[in-house]
DNA sequence: GGTCAACTTTAGCCAAGACTAAAAAAAAGT
DNA sequence: ACTTTTTTTTAGTCTTGGCTAAAGTTGACC
């Protein structure tokens, strides 16, 4: 990889751990960077410190690192990028939604704000990503989300709509084989027959 | 770049250089490749070692280097995507044709098979980038281009259409607000109007 | 054929990012 | 509180692809 895409792969895993709760961002872990990217904890200090040199992130050491606002802009758009390619490989290529992960990943790094601006557009300045994923705007705002929680979650409901997903490929491809995607409905009998590993994978919302 | 990508624009350069003429894959020395990859002679030298070493060129010491059938193949296969994501970014995006070089340069080197193909299958199959520059099949068979010369080798002529072009971004942002693009009309008059530069960048054919 | 200029390769160095092994710090257990 | 385990950092090495400077080769021109 070139040092540009090297330094995105780490703003976008710090900004995926640390935003996994619904709070604010989260110091990570230099173990859970280094297993999101499947490198080793020594390369993970090394390119901290790089990016805090930037003034990307800031570190404290033995303890964890986090984005400064720079370095959560940056994220923030790699994040619209990568949504909005994928949008791109669904709905105009005709791809499935467990094929294009991979492939967004790539196409992510290209380096053309001219670009991203007319996919944008191309596509309809879409809300969501096939996986139900808000696209961040070029501001950095974002689709309001509320309502969504995860089947796990769900109390007492007559019927669900699926709003998103957070899984693999290999899951978000047996979930095809079941004929679920965005916008099927559950009802309460669903959380007897789907496997039990989806509940939580599962967003939805009641209707 | 990842290690991929070097090798890739190294095979690009030795096609692209070893097939300027209309002859076979010609030999290509090391200062050529230095100039058009913008590196100093040493490196090419180092990475012809490499994809010598691959089976994808070979090295003749101080005489120069050219591609293997196998490398050619997969500088075929870089053709294709490049021409194919030019074709993508004008027709679809909205591009003109003095813009889109450097994205393709970037979006070449994603891997994915299937994406090409489906890309191709989007654009209905072009014969031709917007450059006019014939874009190679799966197979690496091309699109017959007899008949197209330069417009400075044309002879006596009433009228002949543009084809193709040969130029740098800049040349094409210039051609383009004198009104010049792919089927252009052009009459004896224009040999005299036109930037005498241009006549040789100019491919036509009589009609 | 000898000389010289141009080109190419080799030799040796640097930067970036990976790794392993060892040291240091923090957390956990008793 | 003291020991032990886990986590993180540092130290040192490897690979890849850049570079400059020096040496080698080719070929052109007397
Ligand atoms: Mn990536
Ligand atoms: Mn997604
Ligand atoms: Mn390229
Ligand atoms: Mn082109």
């Amino acid at each position: 990889m070139s040092k540009t895409t090297h330094r995105e792969d780490h703003l976008k895993a710090l900004y995926a751990l640390g935003h996994s709760g619904d709070s604010e961002s989260e110091w990570v872990s230099t173990n859970q960077m280094a297993t999101h990217l499947g490198v080793k904890p020594p390369s993970v200090t090394a390119m901290v410190h790089v990016l805090t040199e930037l003034g990307w992130a800031e570190h404290r050491p033995y303890h964890g690192a986090r984005l400064t606002p720079a370095g959560e802009k940056l994220a923030l758009a790699l994040v619209r990028k990568h949504r909005l390619w994928e949008t791109f490989l669904v709905e105009r290529l005709g791809f499935e939604w467990d094929e294009v992960h991979d492939i967004a990943e790539q196409l992510e790094h290209v380096d053309s704000v001219a670009l991203v601006e007319r996919l944008d557009q191309y596509l309809g300045h879409p809300d969501v990503d096939p996986h139900g994923d808000p696209i961040p705007k070029a501001d950095g705002t974002f689709r309001n989300m509320e309502g969504v929680m995860p089947l796990s979650e769900l109390g007492e409901f007559e019927c669900a709509v699926v709003m998103g997903v957070k899984a693999n490929d290999q899951t978000l491809s047996a979930m095809r084989d079941r004929g679920l995607g965005l916008g099927s409905k559950l009802t309460k009998n669903d959380l007897v027959t789907l496997p039990q590993a989806w509940l939580p994978q599962l967003m939805v919302k009641t209707s």
